[in-house]
DNA sequence: AATAATGTAATAGGTAAAGTTACACAAGCT
DNA sequence: AGCTTGTGTAACTTTACCTATTACATTATT
């Protein structure tokens, strides 16, 4: 299956963001991520909605983030694009009448759900700013 | 079509096989799926590999289980499809030049890593025969 | 008024599993 | 030997979803 990648770029296009004050355009947005101004808007219409960026229309205006980096984690982002799955793999019948395939599903699901309860939660510890830390920590040893 | 239910629909077919003596043909198989013969024989190849099943041709054949269910575990059935992606995001680009990006994928990175090595932990310690039995309680449950 | 932005609907493209068709090969039955 | 019943596979089509593109309305600044 094809991976679905939205939440690395808002992470992504968030932590530049914070990096400057000016607006920054979805066109500039799309350039940076190699994609499309549209795509842009598309996936930061969730995080406009929650209140974690501004977008401004008009001559000079462009999206700004509008929280601290420490007030915004992993979580925040990925509720922000409706909860996708989080799993490549599933059932194919949601509720079969044959009692092994129920077997098989209850299995299944119970492991999807402690993996999920566990991502879930690691995502709720990671805060933008941590990102920003190990970025920090990137350019040191690049200069160095 | 958005996941891939391979994973559960080998361990349905495993778990009637070993309730059974006779071969059961691919297109028996297709039916208790609501699948398609080739399909099954598709899915069933890894697992012929990896010798957990036996097909025989012509008149009479079809596949049998060859080991018993306490031998064979989530893991063994999920590796004979080649270990598939087991999520459902992922990175846009696997090694981009800006630190920023990099950052965040090694975030993500992480988080997948740690959940992989729980799910797959999880799915050794699953065997055919839990479910199995699993499957046994839920027949008292009904015929009580 | 012209320009530079976002907002969004409609449509096309790309990918991987699932489904289908076609045919080669193998084994048992009459 | 020939027919039937199976598996083995390649090639193609379908399906679902994210991504990309096109088009146009709306809004704000100059």
């Amino acid at each position: 299956m094809r991976q679905d990648t939205r939440l690395s770029r808002l992470l992504h296009v968030l932590l530049h963001m914070a990096q400057t004050e000016a607006p920054m355009t979805s066109q500039q947005i799309a350039v940076m991520l190699g994609s499309n101004a549209v795509v842009v808007r598309r996936i930061m219409a969730g995080l406009r909605d929650g209140g974690y960026v501004d977008a401004e229309r008009g001559h000079g205006g462009g999206w700004r983030i509008t929280k601290r980096t420490d007030e915004i984690t992993v979580l925040d982002v990925y509720r922000s694009l409706d909860e996708p799955d989080l799993f490549a793999f599933g059932f194919s019948k949601p509720s079969p009448a044959c009692l092994v395939e129920q077997s098989v599903n209850a299995t299944i699901k119970g492991a999807i759900e402690t993996a999920k309860d566990a991502i879930l939660d690691k995502f709720s510890t990671l805060r933008l700013s941590q990102i920003e830390a190990d970025v920090r920590r990137r350019m040191d040893s690049v200069a160095r």
